[in-house]
RNA sequence: UGGGCUGUCGCCAAGCGGUAAGGCACGGGGUUUUGAUCUCCGCAUACCUAGGUUCGAAUCCUAGCAGCCCAGCCA
């Protein structure tokens, strides 16, 4: 991990464990899991789960396994897993083991015969509408079901033939025998096993019974040996159901249940569901579109792991909802970048400056640093000639009073060239500014002038010595800090989240640009090449995140 | 109105009875051939509220108030 990572702060967890080491519990070993479902792309917050996970067992000399939690067919898919498995590569974990809910299906079936001989779980063959009313309300207890008080034999009988195909789908629930007046919905004798005819990404049609969540999470953890299975604070209600499982059975441990709070990052959305209507409706191109907050979107954005682990570190772990502001994450990104983006030029709104006092034909090669404070990082050539182009908006005819760039008559510094004097403007019948005339300084490269002070700097390329590029410029994709408050959270889509430009500029050193190279464009912002739509030839840059502005533009 | 959880600066967050860390944001100064970076300074007599215990309370007790989660054969 790079150097600029901020240093870790003490959270609940950490403190958890530390007591935990501290009496020897689970003899002083730490084993976490990521326990994805595969039923969609990995977003930022599940980056937060993931750095949590891997970082506490690294810091404890522990490990940490990756499983997929497979237990819903309908839903999952090996793209899904695949693609878990690369994003969590891609942020820089190693999972000791990588395992899958469905790999225990047969000691998951094995623990419900357990239940049902212990008289711990029975079949009822209440309708799900009739299991719905029985289960009572909030404030009213719930009713047991007839069949409630059904023999342990006719249970073990008919959850056998559930398991070999004999009913029909929904016929017949496994449900844990508990107590249908707990307070706790949860602890009001759940499902554990449902019938679905679903065929199985990994286990084929071996099976037409499939265990549920709470029942599979936390045996798996045992199974595992997990030590703390850290999950988000919606499944705190859950803990009593994931003790009772694991107090009623001989598992080979008793994993401890630790809840935070998930991450709501400001002007994006995490819903699996809504994030595959934006990839399904079109509003995004797919699930790595940069806009997206999916991990896979970050990187094709040019977000480095590093960047992301650094994020999931400042925000803090704890178990109040709050809410991140975008600002956290870009300085994080921002932060990363500064110090190991190489520095190029790129215009993207491109002026034509014709250099009057420059002999034609004539040009000039110079290398510049590819960092200002990292000479180690090299340098680079950049070619000047009598035709540059600059940013349109770096040349104002009546500027405002604090405008340091280039106007009419007056000088400006070209980033790591010469100082150029704008003496002529050339506009089109329309009145558009097509061309500037200016003269340069040759006394200035290198230098500053003498007896006077030019204190604008802008960037610049030569024409004749530049690659033509797209550059794609991202902006939030919601312009609302919390989509997800409305009645539809599309409503609240940024129209302007992406602009394509396509007249760019980019200097000449930017053929040799690859995908994982991050640039930072000099006074515009922080760069990469698209991995997907880029071709040499055609060079596509896709803008990760702009340099801080204090000027406003 | 059942149960669970949470409440420290605009946004995060440390703090665990000894007198409010840090980050982001914001405001101001300096350096600068990126209006970037870097750097310096400022930014909660105050910890949801009200009582109480204590020499001393954000930390303990009591009572309120506010917010979030739960009634899938989803996870």
């Amino acid at each position: 991990m790079s150097s600029s990572e901020s240093p870790v702060q003490s959270n609940f967890i950490r403190h958890m464990i530390a007591e935990d080491l501290a009496a020897n519990k689970n003899n002083g070993k730490v084993v976490t899991r990521f326990p994805p479902e595969p039923n969609g792309y990995l977003h930022i917050g599940h980056a937060k789960s993931i750095c949590l996970n891997f970082t506490l067992a690294a810091e404890n000399k522990g490990c940490c396994n990756l499983r997929f939690d497979d237990t819903n067919p309908e839903k999952e898919s090996i793209e899904y897993m695949e693609s878990i498995e690369r994003d969590v590569a891609w942020l820089g974990f190693a999972w000791a083991g990588k395992y899958h809910a469905s790999d225990y299906f047969e000691q998951l079936y094995n623990y419900a015969v357990q239940l049902i001989k212990q008289g711990d779980a029975y079949v009822d063959g209440s309708s799900a509408e009739q299991m719905r009313i029985d289960r009572g309300t909030l404030t009213e207890p719930g009713k047991a079901s007839a069949d409630r008080s059904r023999t342990i034999e006719e249970n073990l009988d008919l959850f056998q033939r559930m398991r070999a195909g004999e009913f029909a789908d929904g016929q017949y629930v496994l449900r844990a025998k508990i107590d249908m007046a707990s307070p706790n919905i949860n602890m009001r004798d759940p499902a554990i096993y449902r019938i679905r005819r679903v065929h199985h990404q990994r286990t084929g049609d071996a099976w037409c019974i499939y265990p549920m969540y709470d029942y599979t999470h936390c045996i798996s953890d045992a199974i595992e040996g997990i030590t703390h299975s850290i999950c988000t604070l919606e499944f705190e209600d859950h803990r009593p159901l994931y003790d009772w499982v694991l107090d009623k059975l001989q598992t080979p441990c008793h994993p401890q249940q630790i809840e935070f709070a998930r991450l709501q990052l400001e002007y994006t959305i995490v819903s699996k569901r809504k994030l595959l209507q934006l990839v399904t409706e079109n509003h995004v191109h797919g699930w790595d579109d940069p806009r997206m907050p999916t991990i896979s979107g970050m990187r094709r954005a040019g977000f480095t792991p590093a960047a992301i682990r650094d994020f999931s570190e400042r925000i803090g772990v704890t178990k109040k909802n709050s809410w991140i502001e975008m600002t956290v994450l870009e300085n994080c990104i921002r932060e990363d970048l500064n110090e190991s983006a190489s520095r190029a030029m790129a215009v993207l709104h491109p002026l034509r400056v014709i250099i009057e006092n420059w002999e034609e034909g004539k040009s000039e090669t110079y290398q510049m640093a590819n960092h200002p404070q990292k000479p180690e990082m090299g340098k680079r050539d950049v070619t000047f000639s009598k035709v540059i182009l600059i940013e349109q908006d770096d040349f104002m005819e009546n500027p405002p009073k604090d405008f340091k760039r280039l106007t009419l008559g007056g000088e400006v510094r070209l980033r790591g060239s010469y100082v150029i004097k704008c003496e002529q403007v050339v506009k089109d019948d329309a009145g558009n500014i097509t061309e500037l005339m200016c003269s340069y300084d040759p006394a200035t490269l290198g230098k500053n002038p003498e007896g006077r002070k030019v204190k604008g700097v802008v960037h610049w390329v030569s024409e004749a010595h530049s690659l033509p590029a797209e550059l794609r410029l991202y902006d939030r994709l919601f312009n609302h800090p919390n989509p997800d408050t409305l009645d539809n959270f599309l409503d609240a889509i940024n129209p302007d989240s992406l602009e394509v430009l396509q007249n760019c500029r980019v200097e000449a050193s930017l053929v040799d640009a690859t995908a994982d190279i991050r640039y930072q464009f000099e006074r515009t912002g922080y760069f990469c090449l698209d991995a997907v739509d880029s071709q040499s030839g055609q060079l596509v840059f896709n803008r990760t995140v702009t340099l801080r502005d204090s000027w406003g533009k």
